[in-house]
DNA sequence: TACTAAACGAGACGGTACGTCGGGTCTTTAG
DNA sequence: CTAAAGACCCGACGTACCGTCTCGTTTAGTA
């Protein structure tokens, strides 16, 4: 009823997850920063004009990729275990380098584009984020963890952290979620 | 002996400031992405050739500017206070969007060159990290803290936070950085 | 018989005359390079596909113009005159700067395709070289011009004088017509 | 003095040239219609920025190449000759498919350019036209010639007469400037 | 006082990518 | 079967920068 009856030729979906998928594999290969449309296109086997048609710049290809699940996000999946959990997964996964890069070109592609900014990071760090905070006011809640502990301060805390050494091209070694969450929540793993 | 002694004209160092001065200017005003070797040149009032014959490459020159001080490192120089005075410091620093802006431009100079990334992070988090884990080492020691810390994963924890919300551009709130202090180390400010 | 009954939907004569009005507009607003298929499908209100399907090429929109009289040829409706009558007439005719460039149009339009060169060409100049050189045979035959006069080769030098100046966009004159019939003929007008 | 003294890499006249060649080349083969700045770059061998630093449109590239003689002007290298001469010349050289060809292109280039006309226009049927009113005159003046004769009216009939076999893809046979200047002037080859 | 050597500005060069326009084609719904 | 709408691939447009390459000029240090 709001429906607008649609007419002339439909948008291609095959274009369409090509440029996705292309955008993916290029991301991974040549970084952010050289990622361009004229590759896209030519990756993907669509025209140029095709991909304008559809996105305004490159954050915006990049953006969907990822809210379209084309890009697995990593570690959002186990946001339903437990904090050590949660944070050992994050670790893992940012962990092979070929994610870790894609991290640092979405923090690239966020740096200068609100719109993509806020996409790229509620998709990428949000249900992680929640996830987090759920589960440690839960814990606040239960008397499990120490009651000055403001769960969404401790989700910035946790997530930063992770993020802070894929920035920096640190390698977190594998305890480093247990020692996260200790050092932070000051719980062993198992309690929380 | 290792000294080449000089030749010719020597290198003009009123050219090599200019350039990083106008390095410093268009990243704060149009962002890493749309820095170009060319308009820092022309900003500078010094030719492409020049450019070039000094740096290799944008990154470079963005990674110089910051090694020499030129771009102002927010929260490095706060770097003797006491744990929430530093975090506010930095707090304080980044809720300015000019600094917020310039972080998140070096994030992405960072993201797509593995050499100038070193030298940014260093430059930037690094001093900050290092007083920050004295800090806490120092707290953990005399009893001041829980023992279950460890300092260099709290000072991930900490920048990290800051780091999080600058790039997810959220705007952290006066108190942040006591919140933040009392959440990861369970200690009110004036405590430590 | 050679009726092949009509099937569905008839063309369209408006949707035809559209384009064609629509081609003639053009031509004299932006002249025939600038001229674009695009552009007179959208100024006649019609979609790209049907002018495609009703033409070949933009050349052969122009020719169907012409030769359908949506645009007036100058000078061929006096075909009936004197010799010095139809070349002030086409003097005349062409005098007008949106007339004389619409004949530049059409000449480059005649440049690059044969088909339409000889539509053009015929239509514009056919009738009146016919015209001028039945007129001079008559002249011949009766003894009032040179008897060494070749009528149409004096058509082609008539016809000839006339487009150079066009095409050169130098104005004729007002008694152009006369001088050149006094020259090429050696008549003075009344007395052909 | 006027002389401004010139700083930088000087502008390479091989460039130039292979772009005014490659000019000639491609308005032989395809016409001036499909004539493409792309095109006129890749075949000199040049990039497509050096065109566009130096030439603001095809139309004065086409000028340039026939102002610089790159183009060969057919006819024109006649003028000193006898009427009958020039034209039999301008016949014969027109007569080519290749030459033919390139005068439509250049009618074309003409047309939608004001500029590029009066260059192209003065430097093909310039010379031309004032050898041939200048000999003309002359006739008159002996009294070889009808004393009723314009010469510049009869030559521009001349030219305009050539031209519109041209245009209009009419071959001329071979006797045709004889009979031409039969037509026109009245007087048999030799004698004027 | 030259001579040498390097840095400097200016600016042209071959390129790559940009974002747009138009060309022809194809595929859908509406008449 | 035509028309409209509009997506598709393609190729050219004119522009912005890229990184390189001459040039003439400037500014040191030798010689």
């Amino acid at each position: 009823m709001p429906e607008p009856i649609p007419r002339g030729r439909p948008r291609s979906e095959q274009s369409r997850r090509a440029t996705l998928e292309a955008t993916r594999e290029l991301l991974h290969s040549v970084g952010y920063d050289r990622l361009t449309i004229e590759g896209i296109a030519s990756a993907a086997g669509v025209s140029r004009q095709t991909v304008y048609r559809w996105w305004r710049a490159k954050s915006a290809i990049v953006a969907e990729a990822v809210l379209d699940g084309v890009i697995i996000l990593p570690g959002a999946a186990a946001a339903g275990g437990s904090i050590a959990g949660i944070l050992n997964a994050m670790g893992a996964s940012l962990g092979s380098p070929e994610n870790a890069g894609l991290v640092r070109a979405l923090a690239a592609a966020a740096a200068d584009d609100p719109a993509a900014s806020e996409a790229l990071y509620e998709r990428m760090t949000g249900p992680t984020h929640a996830a987090l905070a759920r589960s440690i006011a839960d814990g606040v809640a239960r008397g499990a963890l120490r009651p000055d502990i403001d769960p969404e301060v401790a989700a910035d805390a946790l997530i930063g952290a992770v993020l802070y050494r894929v920035l920096t091209r640190q390698d977190s070694p594998p305890g480093y979620g247990d020692d996260l969450a200790a050092t932070v929540l000051g719980a062993t793993p198992g309690t929380a």
